[in-house]
DNA sequence: TTTAGTGCAAACGATTTGCAAAATA
DNA sequence: TATTTTGCAAATCGTTTGCACTAAA
């Protein structure tokens, strides 16, 4: 079942998912990796994004504004919506801390919890400074 | 800006979103109220979602599953998405879980946190119980 | 040469919007 | 009466898919 195969596109649309902090939409992805391959078409970008949040090599971030970002750092942690900007910002808490929240939760909770995302809401410095 | 009128329908769709806990998608939201107003459109609800959401008296919840959700519940609480038959389940911390977990967050980040929503991801026991 | 991946364009589902008519203030 | 809200339909946005072709194994 399905042996995959390696593909130009899809490296190139990794490498730019695991050297970006930017949390780019699809179209951005496309966008950037547009520059390497004229020819790269959205769909194939949707492809592979969705191929690799399947084998774990990235993740999808839903926010309630707009589409769905991708996020090329699997190591679980977490993010911070600025309401101003609208920028999406890492935000780490230590691997202690997103465990406590896990067994928290679990404590009030009828069956099993596997992970969590946390997205956490504000007002970002860059965005305070300005105002 | 924006004097408010009363609305049959805006009270017939929050008066849902308070009395029911399955979180629904807009055309959920849309079916139920059409048993009342059998003339209503997916576009009032819609607008009328996004006006109740925008004024604090209703949530709007991203899932990387699908379309949004709506919550009426509006005091800070937390969802669990389950993996296996795709429900979203309430899930609640306690108050100074959720403010622990901002504190800890703002001890990380450089910004102003003013909230937090967490999704969690797991089985619920409703799955469990039938494997 | 077999199979997976690509580019393209059409299709799709969810959501928004313009507009004339209806309801509220 | 003045202004907001509605219903409808068309438009838009993000995403997926079928297909003939190309690239990898």
């Amino acid at each position: 079942m399905a042996a995959m195969k390696f593909s130009r596109q899809r490296e190139s649309i990794k490498h730019f998912l695991m050297t970006t902090r930017t949390h780019p939409t699809a179209d951005e992805v496309y966008l950037h990796v547009k520059e390497d391959f004229p020819n790269i078409s959205l769909g194939t970008v949707y492809r592979n994004l969705n191929l690799l949040t399947d084998i774990g090599e990235a993740t999808k971030i839903s926010t309630p504004d707009g589409g769905d970002r991708f996020d090329g750092r699997i190591e679980p942690h977490n993010h911070f919506l600025c309401k101003t900007c609208g920028r999406l910002l890492d935000l780490d808490l230590d691997m202690k801390s997103i465990e406590e929240v896990n067994r928290l939760a679990a404590e009030n909770f009828d069956g099993l919890i596997e992970s969590s995302s946390t997205l956490f809401y504000g007002e970002c410095s860059d965005c305070i400074k300005k105002s």
